[in-house]
DNA sequence: CTACATGCAAAGAGTTTGCATCCGC
DNA sequence: GCGGATGCAAACTCTTTGCATGTAG
């Protein structure tokens, strides 16, 4: 299926797991997402193509692939976990309050606060995705009271 | 009922919203709670001195209080949020993902971040509890594979 | 052939909503 | 007394779990 990512099939084997069908279209489904999928977009491009398969098993699917650092998981407070193929520089985000748009802010500016984190009080940050809720550029200004 | 904060009455009345036991005793209820409460939490110290206060009271009211800005709210992962009085000035968490121990990130090293994002981005963080995840100092070194 | 993976259905947690009643102002 | 606030119960969303069946290795 030519995943842009390493040898994901051995990644599995070596740790004792089966490769599956569904473990496959899940992973293709990621993919198919260019940037963020809740569950429930995972389902349903999964579901097009082969019908059968369960919303269990893409739950189960994606911590699996979560715990393989296959995927990265983010809270991007839409109520769903959102799931993106690993793989590149990890990069987290901004997302707006007002209208909802979400930005990236590269790994670069965040580094050095997880480094003093770790210099400072011992702690090794491991989230992969963060995400800042805030104001956009352009809803900062129109938002007074709230 | 001698909040340390400020005169949370008449903010209420000044956006024309009323005064109830109800919210008092929720209100109250945070306070008691020395740092983060969940809705359950809340609801049952609510619950204790007035069993007549309906869960889905807690809810509505807690939204109340964080629109008003009289409680910060946190999402620390552990499947609802959380709730603390406002007032302080604002904090940060580390969540260890190994033992679960929550422990504070003082605003001060995370507000360089957040005005470089200001700055570079034209994006205000309005986060008032960020929540990194990780591994403490007594965890970190004990977790290989995962 | 055996243990891991899946499908199904049901349960579970946490939260929200519609509507009648209540009560603060 | 008017309109916001509450109680109640039901619904809703997202996710997890038990168990029988299926299948990768």
């Amino acid at each position: 299926m030519a995943h842009q990512h390493r040898d994901y099939e051995a990644l599995m084997r070596r740790h004792g797991f089966r490769v599956t069908p569904q473990r496959q279209l899940i992973l293709d489904a990621i993919c198919e997402g260019e940037g963020h999928s809740t569950p429930e977009q995972i389902y349903e491009r999964v579901h097009a193509k082969a019908p059968a398969v369960n919303r269990a098993t893409v739950y189960r699917t994606l911590d699996f692939l979560h715990e393989l650092r296959l995927v990265f998981a983010a809270d991007l407070g839409g109520g769903s976990m959102v799931y993106e193929i690993a793989g590149d520089k990890p990069h987290h985000h901004l997302v707006c309050q007002s209208c909802g748009k979400v930005e990236e802010i590269p790994h670069q500016t965040v580094k050095g606060l997880f480094a003093r984190i770790g210099r400072e009080q011992g702690f090794t940050v491991k989230t992969d995705h963060l995400a800042l809720f805030g104001l956009c550029r352009d809803c900062r200004g129109e938002d007074p009271g709230s």
